[in-house]
DNA sequence: CCCGCTGTAATCAAACTTGACTACCTGCTT
DNA sequence: AAGCAGGTAGTCAAGTTTGATTACAGCGGG
């Protein structure tokens, strides 16, 4: 799974209706566009095929206000939304080692209620450490580690990482009990998206260092 | 970039001269399917595509000893031993945050002569260290990190990810420092591929707890 | 002897991703 | 008044990735 569909319908759903070119506005908002594969084409093609499963329904605009050819608005459904949901609990708990997915989580993470979260990130943590003992388990040979020379360097990063995401995920549960940020049904929920009109000071300007692939 | 070319140019400069399923498995073999895109399709594909490129030679080869249908065999060009070591330079210094890609590079790292291993991995602590400044000045607001509510925390992670990365090179730096591998031109070199008959150990046998995605 | 099973080897269509490109309008300059 | 820079909105062809499927050979049991 990559990321794109979470960050679509995630902004389709804050907008309650959106065209392409907003979300892919808000994606590149969040910086997205720097750590995910969330560039036009894929946005674009993103919100057609779901529109074509039925998770969201195209609406044709005259058109448009200021400029470019006629746009099309998107609006999510019930299924949409469940696979929203689903995908959000989903890219939380999953140790696939892909960051992206679980950035696009953490932008939306506060959709759900506070417990849910971290019932959901503890989760997260419990199947990291799952991973870590496997992944050490089955391919260390019996005859010690030293068997697989330089090839051992990908398993030691591999468990390094693991080990690293294990303790940010701990850091995170340890804020959110904190009572940091405002999650579903907690009053004003924090806006992440940018009205009509708003400017984008995180828009494709300079050059990020990122690019320096 | 993603990691197949790489990893498919290494496994044929390896054997000399390999047909597809001989790839497959040495990637098997170093657990690449877990960690990257290294399915069939993938590989096969970048054998065509970089046999049309120049990189590699295909030698169509007779109806094979034991069964299936008729194989061909690729083996490296220079243009191919160039664009190899290209790939893997780029790849041991570079922080796109793909763990893949590093993965790869760290499976041929001793093809490379020690000193320039070294060199390239202190390169990579730079190249983290640079990119964590500029993202930390670049997006966070004037008035506070606060102000971007639960979003900071996908910067906070970005820039957690970053430090574990570099600090884990570091040791690897140590490591190599200390003596630990053979690399290019020390003798003996390890051998990481599957001769022809060799069972493999780690082939897909049993599910493995990564693929509970 | 032939049927299904396993292992070897590769192909294919469908989906996804990429990067460049089109088209249109507004406002500012010359 | 022409033109062109810049913002808005989206398309397209080419390339890549995925997951399923095909094709063939050898082997063992009934």
């Amino acid at each position: 799974m990559s990321a794109i569909r979470l960050l679509v319908l995630g902004a389709v759903r804050q907008h309650g209706r959106a065209h392409g070119y907003q979300v892919r506005n808000d994606l590149e908002y969040w910086g997205a566009h720097e750590w995910s594969n969330a560039k036009p084409g894929s946005i674009y093609h993103a919100l057609k095929q779901m529109a074509k499963q039925g998770m969201l329904i195209a609406h044709e605009i005259a058109p448009s206000t200021a400029g470019g050819p006629p746009r099309t608005e998107y609006e999510i459904t019930e299924t949409g939304t469940q696979e929203y949901f689903t995908l959000l609990r989903e890219s939380l708990t999953s140790y696939d080692q892909k960051p992206d997915i679980l950035s696009a989580a953490l932008g939306f993470v506060v959709d759900l209620d506070r417990e849910e979260a971290l019932e959901l990130l503890e989760e997260r943590v419990r199947v990291i450490e799952e991973w870590r003992t496997a992944v050490t388990e089955h391919y260390v040979p019996e005859d010690g580690p030293e068997q697989l020379g330089h090839i051992g360097e990908i398993m030691n990063f591999w468990v390094h990482s693991a080990d690293s995401g294990a303790q940010w995920t701990r850091g995170l549960i340890q804020r959110i009990k904190g009572g940091a940020y405002t999650f579903a049904g907690e009053g004003e929920p924090f806006v992440g998206v940018l009205a009509e009109g708003e400017e984008n000071p995180y828009g494709t300007g300079e050059t990020h260092p990122e690019d320096a692939r």
